[in-house]
DNA sequence: TTGCTCATGTAACACGTTACATGATTGT
DNA sequence: ACAATCATGTAACGTGTTACATGAGCAA
């Protein structure tokens, strides 16, 4: 239900096509949600068949036609009752490959942890930049003028600031807690001179 | 690909049946993975048509029979090529509902974001809790030996730590990050006397 | 000429959720 | 009497991913 709600979101704001909504997705919210364009279209097919948006065809000379969907008076009330309706449970469970692995690390061994803490926190790392020093997203579409407006009103909206916030402190939280697995796995060990206690051990 | 590796993991400690793994699943590793019964049920089939694992009927008196599933060797291949192959991409993306909500918090207005912050909070607060100081599982599966092994694995175990530490110190960013965000929405535009600011103001 | 951007879509598959059916035993 | 635990499953639906097809314009 959070995908088109997402979409009612944005349509609420103004007329899009699909390719447009994914580029939004992509520059403006990626590390609040994102979706392959191919379920874009499908969840606007739906949503236009239950009658909450309905589309028009753009006719461009020089490049394919766009599609462009409206959100309907239904549509905004769909949007609006689910916004405004709490949810009992808003701590997401999750479901993370790297925990999962990890829980398994007796068995993968050192190294590989290792390898795989030293990844993760590269991409943690460079997330972290990207959400501290956003890159301008104008600049880099001259042309899509709704690029530019989601831009300003996300960079003096106060909600934004709270999911930037919220980026930032926990981007930092893993930063440290990764950092601080590397150091204990540098620490205890490391020199396995003698051969009584390697880093891999059989389970009983 | 993630559910059948965690599968394949679990049964290469012990032959366990589907009831069995659901149980271990809630109980000990709820806040890296979990998985419906069903969805145990359906993956266990699939596996097992892939000669990856083969079942056996365990008939009990008392109870329902159990279908025993057991690891095979081509299963402990796969799930080692599965453990010791990193991928590229470790930090998974988020899809979050909380946080959609926040992104459209201009158009919920303030008292529903704070609802949701403060359910929020106190669901956070409660898995610290539980993360921080874990209940005794073995006591409360007292003829579950499985269980108690786990468990104690579990404690002792380096990487179950890591994982530990991980849960604690996110939550703990999340808990500052959403006390934060209270704070700043009870501090300003708290009192409204003048009727020129209110909380939501309309999109241009 | 190779590949990127813009643009729309289909098909198949993988993974996750919800509801339902069945039925004995045990605890409040 | 009612609910929970133990136990296995099916069916339908909802959501996310990957691969493919098509095609013009533009830049290195």
């Amino acid at each position: 239900m959070s995908l088109r709600n997402a979409l009612l979101g944005l349509l609420h704001a103004a007329p899009m096509n699909g390719y447009a909504i994914k580029t939004l997705f992509d520059e403006s919210i990626a590390f609040i949600w994102q979706a392959e364009l191919s379920q874009i279209y499908r969840e606007l097919g739906l949503l236009e068949r239950e009658l909450l948006v309905t589309s028009s065809i753009e006719p461009q000379s020089d490049r394919p036609n766009k599609r462009v969907y409206s959100i309907t008076d239904s549509g905004r009330a769909a949007f609006r009752s689910w916004l405004l309706s709490v949810p009992d449970v808003l701590a997401m469970p999750k479901r993370d490959e790297l925990m999962l692995r990890l829980f398994f690390g007796s068995m993968a061994g050192e190294d590989v942890v290792r390898e795989e803490l030293t990844r993760f926190l590269s991409q943690i790392r460079r997330m972290n930049a990207a959400v501290a020093a956003p890159p301008n997203i104008a600049e880099r579409y001259p042309n899509n003028p709704l690029m530019a407006r989601a831009d300003r009103v996300c960079r003096e909206d106060r909600y934004c600031g709270f999911l930037r916030k919220r980026a930032l402190m926990t981007s930092e939280a893993l930063i440290q807690w990764a950092e601080s697995c590397l150091e204990e796995l540098s620490s205890k060990a490391a020199p396995t001179e003698d051969g009584t206690a390697s880093s891999r051990e059989k389970e009983s």
